[in-house]
DNA sequence: CATCGCATGTAATAGGTTACATGATTAT
DNA sequence: ATAATCATGTAACCTATTACATGCGATG
C-alpha cells in the first residue's frame, strides 16, 4: 500500500491540503507515482484516524491542512529504510519501446524517432528548470519536485534519448546485414 | 487498457500459451509492465473472442497456444504508432528515491548507498547477459526480453547508479555548507 | 455577476492482486 | 512414490480511474 507512504512522504516535506497533495502527484506522475483526488481524500482520513497525520489548520472553503505526526514520521522512516522487495514498474512508455520490435523496421524507425524527440524535449525542459534553480535556488517554486528528483528525471530522459539513438543505429546496421536482432 | 496491447505485442513476437505469457511478464516487471495469470487467462479469452488472436495449438495439459491474427497485428500497430498521451509511471523504487530527502542526511546517505549498490548489481547482471548475447546471439534464450530491452534496462540501472552517487556527493557538499537543497 | 480556480466528497466501474482450487506431466 | 513444474481457472478482495456532485472565494 504505497499510497499511504507516498502521502506521508509528501507531508514530511511540508504540510499540505488534499488539494495540494493531488497537485503534487500530478508532478510526480511521469516519474514515480500518481493518485487522483478521489483516492487522496479518503486516504487522508484514514491516515488521520491512525494518528500518522493530523489537521493543523482549517482554511477558506473547507480546506484542511495536514501535517505528519511523530508516529507518521517513524512509520515513513521504517518504510523508507526497509529493503523493499524487487521493484514492479508500470511504464507504458517503456512498454511501447519494448514491443517496438514487433513492428517492421520502417515502423520501428518511425517510433524510435518519435520517442527520441519526445525524450529530448522532456530533457530540455528539465534542463531549463534545473539550471534556473541552480542559478537562484528559490526554495518553494520552480522545480517539479526538488533538486534530486529533477536531476533524476533529467538523467532518465537523457538516457532514453541516447538509447533511442543507439537503437536506430542498430536498426540501420541490421538493415545492411540480415536479421535485426530482436 | 494496456494489458490487451501488451499481450498482443508479446504474441506478435512469437506464439505462446497463457502460462508462457505470464512468465514473460515476470521478466518485464522491473522495466515496463506486469500481469498475473489470473489477469492473463481471461484477457486471452476476450482477445480471442474479438478475433485479435487465435488458438493455433492444443498441447498436453489443456495447454492452448495462441497466435496473433491479422486483425490483431493491425490493432497493435495502430496502438504503437498512436502518439499516446503523457506517460504515467508507477515505480516504487523511484518513489523511494524522491521521498528520501524527507529523511535526515544520515538516513538519506544510508538509503542512497543501498540504492547505489542495488542498481550496480542489476547493471552488472544485465551487462553479463548482454555481452554473453553479443558473443553468441542465441535467438530464443539468454536475454530477459530481447537485445533492445536489455540495453534499455542496463542503461536505466547505470543511470540510477550514477544518480545515486551524484546525490551522495551533493549531500556531502550540503553538509559542509548549510541547508541541503531539497 | 460571471467565470475560473480552489476545495472537498461519493458512487460506479474498471483494473489488478491474492487466495483458493484442480489436475496432468516430468524428473528424482 | 513423491515432488516440482506445467497449466488453467475462478472468487474475493483491494486499488485506482472516471464520472457525478456541490459549493466557496477571488478576479475581471
Amino acid at each position: 500500500v504505497s499510497l499511504r507512504h507516498a502521502l506521508l512522504g509528501l507531508l514530511a516535506r511540508e504540510q499540505a491540503s488534499g488539494y495540494e497533495l493531488t497537485a503534487k502527484f500530478d508532478r510526480l506522475r511521469r516519474f514515480a507515482w500518481h493518485a487522483s483526488h478521489s483516492q487522496v481524500y479518503p486516504e487522508l482520513g484514514l491516515l488521520a484516524l491512525d494518528g500518522l497525520i493530523e489537521v493543523v489548520d482549517e482554511g477558506p472553503r473547507g480546506r484542511r491542512t495536514y501535517a505528519i505526526t511523530e508516529a507518521g514520521t517513524a512509520e515513513l522512516r521504517t518504510w523508507l529504510l526497509s529493503p523493499g522487495d524487487d521493484p514492479v514498474v508500470r511504464n507504458e512508455f517503456a512498454l511501447r519501446l519494448f514491443l517496438l520490435s514487433s513492428l517492421g523496421p520502417e515502423d520501428s524507425r518511425q517510433l524510435l524517432t518519435q520517442h527520441a524527440e519526445q525524450s529530448a524535449r522532456e530533457a530540455t525542459r528539465l534542463r531549463g528548470l534545473v539550471s534556473a534553480h541552480d542559478a537562484a535556488p528559490d526554495d518553494p517554486p520552480g522545480l517539479p519536485f526538488g533538486r534530486f528528483a529533477a536531476e533524476y528525471g533529467l538523467r532518465y530522459y537523457e538516457m532514453v534519448h541516447e538509447w533511442a539513438r543507439w537503437a536506430m543505429a542498430q536498426l540501420d546496421e541490421g538493415q545492411r546485414e540480415g536479421a535485426p536482432g530482436t
